[in-house]
Order: C-alpha cells, then sequence, then structure tokens
DNA sequence: GTCTATAGTGGGATAGAC
DNA sequence: GTCTATCCCACTATAGAC
C-alpha cells in the first residue's frame, strides 16, 4: 500500500531569494504526529474524497468504510476539521512530489517538467485539488509545512522569482480549473493554451 | 439536455475568430421569460448569497427574507437550481457588462481596461464569483446567453484569438481566485503579478 | 399565493455503557 | 476503542387546506 505520508528531499538553497525564504520557514515548523489509526481514517477519507467528492465525506462514511460507527472517529480525531486538514496536507505533499518529479526527470527543460506534472496532477486527483485550493487554508504546522512543500519546485525552476513564479502558478492553476469545470469552448485545443501561456511567461 | 449547445456542433475554435462563432450563437438563443415574483426570489437569493456565501441560500432563507414560507416558493420557481441558475446568469452578465465598461473608458489601453474591471467586479462580488465558477454551467438557455455575455469584452480586446483570449482568462481566473482564498504569500505584491502576467500575455 | 404539516434524508457531535 | 442511543441541527420538497 502506497504512504501517502511521503515527502520530497531537502532542496538546495543559494541566494536570499523566495526558495530561502520558504526553506527557513519550513525548517521551523514542527509537524504534530498522527497516531497510525488517525492517519488510516485520513487515507480512507481520501479515498472516499476522490471517488465521490468532497460531499461524500461524512463522519458516517468514513467510518462505515472503516467498519466502525461514527461516534468512534471521535476517539482518534477531535473533529472533521482534522480530517479535511489530513486530507489536505497529503495532497499538498503529494503535489508537491509530483511537481519534482517532474522537475528531475525532464532536465533540458525544468519548467516544463514541473508544468506539465501539476497539470496531470490535478486532472488525475480533482476532487483532492477542489479541496485543497477551494478554500483559505488552515494555519496550523501540519498544512502550512505541507503547503510550503507543494511550491518548492516551481519556485526552484523559477530560480526563486516570486512575481515570475505565483504568476506561472496563477495561470496554470486557472488554466486547470476550467479544464476540470468544463469551463472552455468546445473544441478547444488546451495543449496550445498550456504551451502559449507558458511560453509567454517563461522567463528569458 | 442542451439545446443550445447543438445548434453549435463541435466546432473546432482554436484556429478561428471567436467572435463571430459566439456572436452567431448568442443570436440563436432564445431566453426564458421569468415572472416578476421569480425575479425577486432570485434577487433575494443574490442579496443573501453576497452577504453569507452559497451555503447561507436557503429555500428557508430565501422565504424568511421574503417575509413568507420555505414551501411557497415552489410556485414560482420548480427547485432550488433554478434560483442557483438565476444567480449565475445575473453574475455572468453582470460581469460582462463591467469588462465591456472597463474596455470602453479605457481607450488607450482596452486591454488593461477590461483585465482591472475583470478583477474588480470578482473582488467585489467574491461569493457571486465563487458561484459562478466553481462549477461545470447548466446548459439551459438562461446561462447558456449569459455565459457568452460574459466573455465578449475579452473577446473583442483580443480581436478573437481564440488561445489569446483564453490564456489571459486562465491567468487572470487563476489569480483572482488565489487573491480571494488568500493563498498568495503575505506580503506579496498583487499588483505587480497582475502586471506582469497581463504584460506578458499581451497580443504583439 | 400563501399557509400548516410533514415526509424523508442527511449531517456533526456528545454521553455513558461495555 | 467501540458501541448504542440520542440530540439537535439543517435541508429540499410535497400534499392539501384556505
Amino acid at each position: 500500500m502506497s504512504s501517502a505520508w511521503d515527502r520530497t528531499g531537502p532542496v538546495a538553497t543559494a541566494n536570499r531569494d523566495l526558495r530561502e525564504i520558504r526553506e527557513s520557514e519550513l525548517a521551523t515548523i514542527e509537524v504534530p504526529e498522527l497516531t497510525p489509526r488517525a492517519k488510516q481514517i485520513i487515507d480512507i477519507s481520501l479515498e472516499i474524497l476522490e471517488e465521490g467528492g468532497r460531499e461524500a465525506v461524512s463522519m458516517r462514511h468514513v467510518a462505515a468504510r472503516l467498519g466502525v460507527r461514527a461516534p468512534s472517529l471521535y476517539k482518534h480525531l477531535p473533529d472533521k476539521q482534522a480530517i479535511e486538514n489530513g486530507m489536505i496536507a497529503i495532497g499538498l505533499r503529494s503535489q508537491g512530489a509530483a511537481c519534482e518529479a517532474g522537475r528531475a526527470s525532464s532536465e533540458d527543460d525544468p519548467l516544463w517538467g514541473v508544468v506539465h506534472a501539476f497539470r496531470r496532477w490535478a486532472l488525475e486527483h480533482p476532487h483532492l485539488y477542489d479541496l485543497m485550493m477551494a478554500a483559505p487554508l488552515d494555519p496550523g504546522p501540519l498544512v502550512r509545512s505541507a503547503e510550503l512543500t507543494a511550491g518548492r519546485a516551481l519556485r526552484e525552476v523559477m530560480n526563486g522569482d516570486a512575481v515570475a513564479a505565483l504568476t506561472v502558478w496563477s495561470f496554470g492553476h486557472g488554466l486547470v480549473t476550467l479544464e476540470l469545470c468544463d469551463r472552455l469552448p468546445p473544441g478547444s485545443d488546451v495543449e496550445a493554451l498550456w504551451r502559449h501561456g507558458i511560453e509567454s511567461l517563461r522567463p528569458d
């Protein structure tokens, strides 16, 4: 069974740029430990989310798939928000790892490697992407450290240029959202949109 | 199902002038009339939405603000989806009108006029923007015609270039969404992000 | 066109027994 | 750690009286 808690390795930082700022914060965060049972509950919730979307995740459904009753969950997690935060943290780390892998596997064009991985991950996890992106993030250490991990590959590949990196992120987030919501005109050449956007925003 | 989609057919829009395609479809759509009472219900729902977000809009709340009971609403509208479609249609038309006004009031740089109006409208109507963009649109004529109206100014200002227009839309939608969800790093120069993105994506 | 009454379904969460 | 029982909440929607 694949561990949803995989992390990406450390990244070398060079100058005083966005990379260094984020890395230094990441180093100060202590992520609280979850019990094995709590992790299991979150993994099961994730399965239900990816199958049925956000509304499918209820304490009753999660408990049922675990073979217990809903009240039992409260012995392991304080409330439903804790489950959601756990799912979001896993999603952010998974997305970050995918982008990092895309960067590493595309040495000649690492930006495109990251972007392609970003898009693929979102299309493969539409409901998790929705959960991750639809609301402000919980400021707690669990989610916060995962958030910093998620953007690492893009920051790296944009050489820590904050404006350039956030601009590419905005474009990619917007386009993948339109794709997921089926909002592009029928017959649109989606690949051409990605190419045009990224080539226009690529740093010189 | 979708009579509006069927009129256009699966046309590849990528290499054609998006203006003509959309305008010709818009001309064929007959928007169904709503009774005055139905319009009033939708307007009240819109007030509640803008104040309290999507979850605040329930048949009970809408009815309460109208001074009636929830079951009475069903004499004027078939179900809750009809209310949501009405709100979405109003939102799309309002956004389109704002962008059109922005274009007209910025003769020297109409693209920037549209983009600025787009951003301002979204920041002023965050919950309505969320409702409009968070899910696939109902294919019926009411929403469909409003959708075509919404993108008119941007299509015009991009000279009907579908790829360029949709790329700018993706960027703008992504960035304004990140703004609304408070997902940009603290201290980000948001204006700089808009400038950098739009100037990079602006057609020559 | 509005009302009362209600069906039917779902949700999060707690208390206390075992 | 799990259970039963329960609370209280919310929601969409329908039937039928007035």
